[in-house]
RNA sequence: GUUCUUGUAGCUCAGUGGUAGAGCACUCCCUUGGUAAGGGAGAGGUCGUCAGUUCAAUCCUGACCAAGAACUCCA
């Protein structure tokens, strides 16, 4: 057989071959150097045969960073020696430990254990320095194939890898990869030996998990570890870390008094301090201006209503587990909303409408409940009482591709506000478990091509997902990344056939007769609890002047200049403006300092010099830093400040 | 919901089987200053809750409550 080299070059083998004897054959010094290979393009290990006729390229020791998922997947299997080794030390028996699932993942690895008692993060250091002295032992790696039975035979004791083992098809071969007297069912692919592998690496946590991810199975104690080519990735990896902590939303929350969580009110349902309150209004009033530009209008609902709504929408049956028990009262049960789609069905078949009437956008700022799960309870962007920036929009089947794309354009235009620019767009599609879904095909595959093609349309790159449409019909999501890479969940925008039907709403058409709507639910932030609290983080707390809770401090130098500073003050805030003045008695660095952990966008200093010309000396945060200018007129700023708070720039 | 970890002053955190401490914040006094911390004094805690072990529990044990991480889930 043959395989190709990067330059084009035929290299002839024999049959069986692997990426190792291929570089044997090119020379002693790269088969030295090799570490991994990839052939046509997937990344492998030197130990497996290679298929005819791929095109294979070598990585090597000079860039070892290529290979990361192969390195941080034999981490892996170091961690999981190492720890063998260290319950062994301990005076337990071989077979105590127990093992499910390996593998590498981004920036790192982890290994699941059944552990004959819970490993401790303190232990973590004793591990690793196991771990290291495997590396430094630098045993080979190798890699067999084995029958099923000689497979069943070895992990005998272990019955996670018997279930494994056990359910693999019969005709392909099973590999075991070692290292040492260190045994393991893997499909590989892995680095040569152990002394090839980097030093970077680092235990990160411990944690459980459900084996197979069910959550009726045992669990398994899950150790985390973090791997890179170099220290100084592995570094600036631990920094990232540190910063995202720095930003995490519910630090910045409690230091910047935007809201609180109090377990006498209850889990999940967060109360807005008055700096939180504001940045919640601001991001209302926005989205109001831009509805009311586009002829949408404003409607309230409850926040309970009769289950026999929830029934006819079908949310009751469909979310059981997410709803708030039923309320009795009076022989009638009522629920908590946890969604406002029914009542403004029944506001759109409050009258009847004409088709010159459509579309009917009916907006609301409409609070619902959903009984998460406790374990899923995150601060603001996971609670079980949330204010959706809700709408749905009520039109002829002839002008939903419209309407969808004007929906489109809001959210683009929203997100954009807030520089939000990496933002993943997701389509959500039925998947094969159709008893999940209600509405007939046809209604749903109009739907989901309808978006698909709109998407398209206006050329945003997206990824279309089967299983995450709702219930009643496909949406678009958008889908942020956070800075530790965590994706959150925007806005969305759903396309329903659905609801018209179950509630039998309808429109008096041209001939005469009726005829059904279509919706479009959706919500450019999603949320205004999770909005705010990516918002939070996305800005790390340095909010722009406009959504500033907090936006000018004036700080008098001395006692003397307070009068001037609370005139100043005064004057900005009959304007609109939130102004305040540091009246302590400390020094005025002190206030400057103050003022930068409290992230007030302006400081105005006055002293003698300003009074005297009714100016004032400002001083701005910037991401760079702050900037400084002295002596600028008060009525000049006063302007330029409502001007960039007006047009929110 | 499950597993693990954590719970001490408003905040960040030390600490001990003999009922507690620091820094910041707060109050008062002195200081009146020019762009990230002036000095002093004071006040503030059922050591998450409830049981148990003990002569004695904030500390040990258990249950519960809450938070954090992970898993599962997410209209």
């Amino acid at each position: 057989m043959h395989v190709f080299l990067p330059d084009g070059k035929r290299l002839d083998l024999p049959e069986g071959a692997t990426a190792l004897d291929a570089a044997k054959m090119i020379g002693p010094r790269l088969a030295q150097d090799a570490l991994a290979a990839t052939v046509g393009g997937e990344l492998t290990d030197l130990m497996t045969p290679l298929p005819g006729g791929a095109a294979i390229t070598l990585i090597t020791k000079k860039n070892p960073g290529d290979a990361a998922p192969l390195f941080r997947h034999s981490l892996g299997h170091v961690l999981s020696q190492a720890v063998g080794e260290y319950y062994v030390a301990r005076g337990f028996a071989h077979e105590a430990v127990k093992r499910g699932v390996g593998p590498a993942i981004e920036n790192g690895f982890y290994q699941d254990f059944d552990l004959p008692q819970p490993l401790s993060e303190e232990e973590f250091p004793a591990i690793e320095a196991l771990m290291r002295d495997i590396l430094s032992r630098n045993l080979d790696i190798t890699r067999a194939e084995v029958g099923k039975d000689r497979a069943l035979a070895q992990f005998s004791y272990d019955p996670y890898k018997v279930e494994l083992i056990a359910a693999l098809p019969d005709a392909e071969p099973i590999t075991f990869y070692s290292q040492g007297d260190y045994v393991d069912l893997c499909r590989g692919p892995h680095f040569p030996r152990t002394g090839a592998l980097p030093s970077a690496f680092k235990l990160m946590s411990t944690s459980s998990a459900y084996w197979r991810g069910d959550a009726s199975n045992p669990t398994l104690q899950r150790v985390y570890g973090v791997a890179f080519a170099g220290q100084k990735e592995l570094d600036e990896y631990l920094e990232r870390l540190e910063e995202a902590k720095r930003r995490d939303h519910r630090r910045l929350g409690k230091e910047l008094e935007l809201f609180t969580i109090d377990p006498l009110v209850g889990k999940g349902l967060p109360l807005w301090l008055p700096n939180g309150t504001v940045l919640r209004e601001e991001l209302t009033r926005f989205l109001r201006e831009q509805q009311f530009q586009r002829y949408y209008q404003g409607v309230i609902t409850p926040n309970i209503g009769n289950l026999e709504l929830y029934k006819t929408s079908g949310h009751y049956q469909n979310y059981s587990d997410s709803n708030f028990s039923p309320i009795t009262v009076d022989d009638e049960q009522y629920m908590l909303k946890p969604m406002n789609c029914p009542h403004h069905v029944r506001i759109y078949a409050s009258k009847p409408r004409s088709y010159r009437d459509l579309p009917v956008r009916l907006a609301e700022f409409g609070t619902v409940y959903r009984y998460e799960q406790s374990g899923e309870l995150n601060g603001l962007t996971r609670v079980r009482g949330f204010t959706q920036d809700d709408a749905h929009i009520f039109c002829r089947p002839d002008q939903l591709k419209t309407e969808f794309l004007a929906v489109l354009d809001l959210t683009v235009l929203v997100l954009g506000t807030f520089g939000m620019t990496d933002v993943r767009f997701r389509v959500g599609v039925r998947d094969a478990s159709k008893d999940k879904y209600v509405g007939s095909d046809a209604n749903w595959d109009a739907a989901e091509a309808q978006i698909i093609e709109a998407v398209g349309e206006v050329g945003l790159p997206f990824t279309v997902e089967p299983g995450d449409a709702a219930f009643y019909g496909p949406k678009l999501d958008f889908v942020i990344k956070d800075v530790i890479g965590r994706e959150w969940q925007l806005g969305t925008i759903q396309v329903d056939y659905n609801l018209p039907e179950r509630f039998d709403i309808s429109y008096v058409g041209e001939d005469g007769a009726d005829h059904r709507p279509v919706m479009i639910h959706r919500a450019p932030f999603g949320s205004l609890e999770r909005f705010v609290g990516i918002l939070i983080e996305h800005y790390g707390g340095d909010f722009p002047l406009w959504l500033a809770p907090r936006q000018v401090v004036l700080i008098p130098i001395a006692d003397r200049h307070n009068a001037y500073a609370e005139e100043l003050q005064a004057e900005l805030h009959r304007a609109g403006l939130r102004a305040e003045v540091d009246d302590s008695s400390s020094r005025m660095n002190a206030k400057v300092r103050q003022a930068e952990l409290s992230k007030i966008p302006v400081m105005l200093i006055v002293g003698d010099k300003e009074q005297e010309e009714r100016a004032v000396s400002v001083r701005e945060r910037t991401p760079e830093g702050h900037k400084e200018r002295k002596g600028v007129q008060f009525a000049e700023l006063k302007t330029e400040l409502l001007e960039r708070y007006q047009t929110r720039s």
